[in-house]
DNA sequence: GCCGGAAGTGATACACTGTAACAAAGCCGC
DNA sequence: GCGGCTTTGTTACAGTGTATCACTTCCGGC
């Protein structure tokens, strides 16, 4: 999944459907920001949570991402890492798939309400993060057909993203 | 939703929006039949583990249902659930809620690459199913456009079923 | 600067969910 | 009945997430 804005950023509209990673130090400013409106603390522990979310490869879960930030000399322990990915789910900066146990972070910055399609790709693991109108309004006919009231939904999709396609059908 | 036709098959046109529990008959009629079709055996355990999770008040988890079958001078495993539920997850007769951990019993008998939704209801914990074609091809819209090739999706919502509404706005 | 409450972290233990491996039992076609 | 396959039992273990409590850090008020 493609890496988004280089230094030079380069007109990059995302006509594409591919995920393009968040840009490390956008989501982090966006981070700063976030907790300096709601009065909470970004601390260490919760930067390099994030940090670790937006640097792997594929998306970890929590026991990576503990092993990740211990060293010798300082071991974090998952509990830690699971306050801190609960408080980063809350501002919406990280989302949890849940079908996968894996953490991403959000590439969007979507309102909390608003509904998100996972992309899963079984070939090379990587989740991409898109939204889609048709599919919020075609839900919301549905629900209230059947007359629930909607809190939040989960939507994932496993498949194979269009990178991996081209590239099995190449071989 | 909805179980169609009882015994004296009362009209039951499902105007309403909340969970029908399916007929246990009539599913174990379809999982006997489906057996039978693809030459694999319906056995005793498998019977079981699908009876459980027709019978239970609230989707069930894999050790509740080990629990329920397991009596004094006869220990079901977690594990050998697990296998009977894979078994039947395979014949399209149960799904998992990958936001729960729980296991419902399909209620559609619909095709195995058909979209479905659950509503799950915080309230009174009833996950109820319902398809929805409007949402099937916005789905399919989004995917189009976003290059990806699905190979099965999960949609599951939360929030609060028709009848738990009323009696919290009776209260 | 100091104090006191609130928020965050460390550490341990534990509960819950799911799988691997192998042995024993049951089924089925020959 | 024999031989091969499927199913189940049993044990052990890996992976995921939470409860609890003590300790530290932060922050506003004095
Ligand atoms: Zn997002
Ligand atoms: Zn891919
Ligand atoms: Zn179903
Ligand atoms: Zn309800």
């Amino acid at each position: 999944m493609s890496a988004a804005g280089h230094s030079h950023d380069h007109a990059h509209d995302h006509a594409h459907g591919h995920s393009c990673k968040a840009e490390p130090a956008a989501i982090l400013a966006r981070a700063e920001e976030l907790c300096r409106e709601r009065a909470v603390q970004f601390t260490a522990l919760r930067r390099e949570v994030l940090d670790a979310v937006v640097a792997s490869e594929k998306p970890p879960g929590a026991y990576d991402i503990a092993e990740r930030l211990s060293r010798p000399g300082r071991r974090v322990a998952p509990v830690s890492v699971y306050r801190a990915l609960d408080f980063l789910m809350e501002l919406g900066l990280v989302h949890r798939i849940a079908s996968r146990n894996a953490f991403v972070p959000c590439a969007h910055a979507h309102g909390a309400s608003e509904n998100v399609v996972f992309l899963i790709c079984r070939t090379c693991g990587g989740i991409d993060e898109t939204t889609s109108p048709e599919v919020e309004s075609g839900l919301g006919k549905t629900l209230k057909r059947a007359g629930f009231t909607p809190a939040h939904s989960i939507l994932e999709v496993e498949g194979d993203c269009g990178a991996c396609r081209d590239k099995a059908r190449r071989a």
